[in-house]
DNA sequence: TCAGATACGACAGCCATGTTGACATATTCC
DNA sequence: GGAATATGTCAACATGGCTGTCGTATCTGA
């Protein structure tokens, strides 16, 4: 692939050492502005035969790939509130993608697990996605994928970064937990 | 630093030649998820103290970086509708961070400029988003951010790319134009 | 055992940001 | 002078967030 050549590279590096006010860097936030649209828009057309939107989405996912996920769980990786989660949970189960089990130990609980169904959407929907990506990397020169990861990784806030790379880690390392 | 191996490489990687239902990358397709939340997050936080939204954000940030976009431009990059952009573009125009001229050739056209109270909020949302980037590329080996940079840019629908990549080749390369 | 903490559901109302459709106005172009 | 163009505007609506409040079942610990 032509390597293309954009703009500045970072400040840190025209003048090393250096530190203040070094120049915005306007290039890359731009890029991801537009490879983050370009990513969701491949999902939000396929969720639209399904009336379901990037919301329902995200739920799906997550209980696909943590069955068994709590209310707060999946709370706490969505970062938004019961009453948000509330109505596309409800359209979820009632439209039979995902189902809801009592917590076995504490009952109060409502474990979230998702349906034959709720499978299969959820795998139609990241293959969409897997797609873009496998199409990328078969662009980029090899090692372009681990540099990817290393860089999405650093992007995140130091606080959720481990907690991430740990679920990341858990769900590649025990696929038996997909029949609980 | 330390390098975190997370779950598997791409399936491209696993059998070379073989195509066939190839396994969704779910780690990239989360970390790009979460890595997005969080640095839209930054600015997020900062536009509260002005009652402003993303929406206004990214108004403001393009008719910053392209002083003297038409309506029409700033409806294409961003793709949304004229009647979306309306509320927020007023709003921009009332509070006084984008003023409006006449074209000078064709006078229907509205021609968007930031003023020097958006110049400086555009400035210190790109300062806080590079701040983020700029983090991340210390904790990185050099040639990360070149390496993001392909990778962002391959993410992109290939009939933007090409305008994408050539915006920010001209932005960077003509600043004579912020003053036009 | 019982009082309080916990996990969750549900109602009501609000806000931000997107959409479609229809129509108005000014300007430019042929 | 009529058509195309650039833009504004009004109305209605969808989605996906939010806060606040209250209810209920269940668990836990003194």
């Amino acid at each position: 692939m032509e390597s293309i050549q954009l703009g500045d590279a970072p400040a840190s590096k025209r003048s090393p050492g250096e530190e203040l006010d070094p120049a915005p860097m306007y290039d890359i936030i731009e890029l991801l502005f537009f490879a983050y649209r370009d990513f969701v828009g491949d999902a939000d057309r396929l969720l639209q035969n399904y009336k379901f939107g990037r919301a329902h989405h995200r739920v799906l996912h997550f209980v696909n790939r943590q069955p068994g996920l709590k209310i707060a769980e999946i709370l706490a990786i969505l970062q938004i509130t019961k009453q948000s989660l509330g109505r596309v949970l409800r359209e979820l189960l009632e439209s039979g993608y995902i189902e809801v089990r009592p917590g076995p130990v504490d009952r109060r609980q409502r474990l979230l697990f998702p349906t034959g169904k709720g499978r299969r959407l959820a795998l139609d929907l990241a293959r969409l996605q897997s797609k873009r990506f496998a199409r990328v990397f078969e662009a980029l020169p090899p090692g372009a994928y681990d540099q990817a990861i290393q860089f999405l990784l650093e992007m995140i806030d130091p606080q959720e970064r481990d907690e991430i790379a740990e679920r990341l880690r858990l769900n590649s390392l025990s696929p038996e937990r997909q029949r609980a």
